[in-house]
DNA sequence: TATTGATTTGACCGACCGGTCAACTATACT
DNA sequence: AGTATAGTTGACCGGTCGGTCAAATCAATA
C-alpha cells in the first residue's frame, strides 16, 4: 500500500505543513509521524533527528515556492517592474488561500523558522540565509532586466533586491500577525517605491 | 534582601530577556524562575500560567521600546521626516548593542512572538497586534506633521505609517536571519522612498 | 532456498514540560 | 499576643519531549 521510498516524502509533506501551520518547536515529532501514518521508531530510520527533517523540509518548501510562486510571478510575459507588482499579488492570493482553509495567515515559512531560531541553531539559521538570498535573486534579475530596458536609472541592484524581499517578509508577518491577508496586497502596492535611491 | 513586590518584577524581567533571546516555546517556566531566582512553586502565585507572564512581558517590552527607542527617535528637535530616519538609526543601534553582547542578532521582540504564536494563541496574537499598532502611532503622527508643513503631499498616513513599520519589522528579521545589523542601518536609509505614493 | 539489506514496529529511556498543592514562614494589623 | 494575609517552598502530577534499540518483517538477489 506505501511505496518504499514515499514513506520519507510523506514525513517531508507532514512537517512542511505542520511547522508552517505552528511552529519548530511546537511541533513534535510524534506530531509529524501522525499525520505522516510513520511510526516514530521509523522516523529516526529516514532522518538522524528532527532538525535535520526541518533543514529537509524548509528545502521542500523552497522548492515548492520556487515553482508556485516565483517562476510564475517573474514570467518574461510582463515588463520587468509589473513582474514585481504580480509576485505580491500572487503572494497575497496564496495567503490569502491558505487562510480560506485553516482560518489563519501563517507568514512566511522560511521567515517563521528564521524568527523562531535564528538564535538558537546556527545551522537553521544558515539555511534560511541561504533561502532568502535565493529568494532575492529573481528581484535581482529583474531589476537588472529594468536597469538594462531603460525602466530605471541605475540603482544598486543588490541592495535594492534586498529592501524588496525584506519589505515582502515584513508585509508577512504583519499580514500574519493582523491576521489578515489583505494588508499584503494594500502594502504590496508600496513596493516599488523602494527602488528609488534615497535621499543623501 | 527581596523587597516583596520584588518577586514579580524579577519574574517579568527574567521572562522578556529570555523570550526575546529565544522563544516563546524555548524557554520554559523553570527556566525563567531560575533566572530570577525564585522557586518555580511561588512562580504561580505571582501569574496564573506562563501565558500571562508573557502577556505581561510584552507589556514590559513595549514600554521599554517607547522610552527607549521611540520617545528619543521621534523627539520633536528634528524636522519630522528626519526623525524616521533617526528611528531607524535608533534601531540599528539596539540590535548592534545586543549583537556585541549576546553574539547575536534577536530581532524584535513582538515580532518574534508574532510569528511564532499568532497562529496558536489567539490572545497573544491580538497583544502583538495592539502593540504593533501603537508602534505605528508615533509615526503617523510624525507623518501629520510633515505634511502641516509642507514636507509631504498629501498621502495616505495611516497606510504610510503601516506600510513603515511592516518594512522595519522585514528588516529586522533580515537582520536577525543573517545575523547582521548592518542591514538595518543599510535598508532602513529606504524608508523614506516608501511614503511616497504607487503607481495607479 | 538461503542470505542480505532495507524497512517497520513497539517498547523503552531519562529529561523536561506546565501546573498543582499542602505545608510553612514572614509580615502586618487588631 | 493572636490572627489574618501575603509570600515561599519543595515535593509531586500526568503528559510529552527527542531519541534509542532489538527484534520482526519485507523484498530482492544469489
Amino acid at each position: 500500500m506505501t511505496e518504499p521510498m514515499e514513506t520519507r516524502q510523506r514525513l517531508l509533506d507532514a512537517a512542511r505543513q505542520l511547522i508552517h501551520a505552528s511552529s519548530y518547536r511546537e511541533v513534535g515529532v510524534q506530531q509529524i509521524c501522525d499525520r505522516a501514518g510513520v511510526k516514530k521508531g521509523s522516523f529516526y530510520h529516514f532522518f538522524p533527528s528532527k532538525r535535520d527533517l526541518a533543514l529537509a523540509s524548509l528545502d521542500q518548501s523552497h522548492d515548492f515556492a520556487r515553482d508556485n510562486i516565483f517562476n510564475t510571478a517573474f514570467a518574461a510575459d510582463l515588463p520587468p517592474l509589473e513582474r514585481i507588482n504580480r509576485f505580491f499579488d500572487s503572494l497575497y492570493r496564496f495567503h490569502r488561500d491558505i487562510k480560506e482553509h485553516t482560518g489563519f495567515v501563517l507568514g512566511c515559512p522560511f521567515g517563521n523558522i528564521g524568527s523562531e531560531m535564528s538564535a538558537q541553531d546556527e545551522t537553521l539559521r544558515s539555511k534560511v540565509d541561504h533561502i532568502l538570498s535565493c529568494c532575492e535573486q529573481p528581484f535581482a534579475e529583474t531589476l537588472q532586466e529594468a536597469v538594462a530596458c531603460g525602466d530605471l536609472p541605475d540603482i544598486d541592484i543588490e541592495a535594492s533586491a534586498c529592501a524588496l524581499f525584506a519589505y515582502a517578509e515584513g508585509v508577512m508577518l504583519y499580514a500574519k500577525t493582523r491576521n489578515d491577508p489583505e494588508l499584503i496586497r494594500d502594502l504590496g502596492k508600496r513596493a516599488l517605491n523602494l527602488l528609488t535611491t534615497a535621499a543623501p
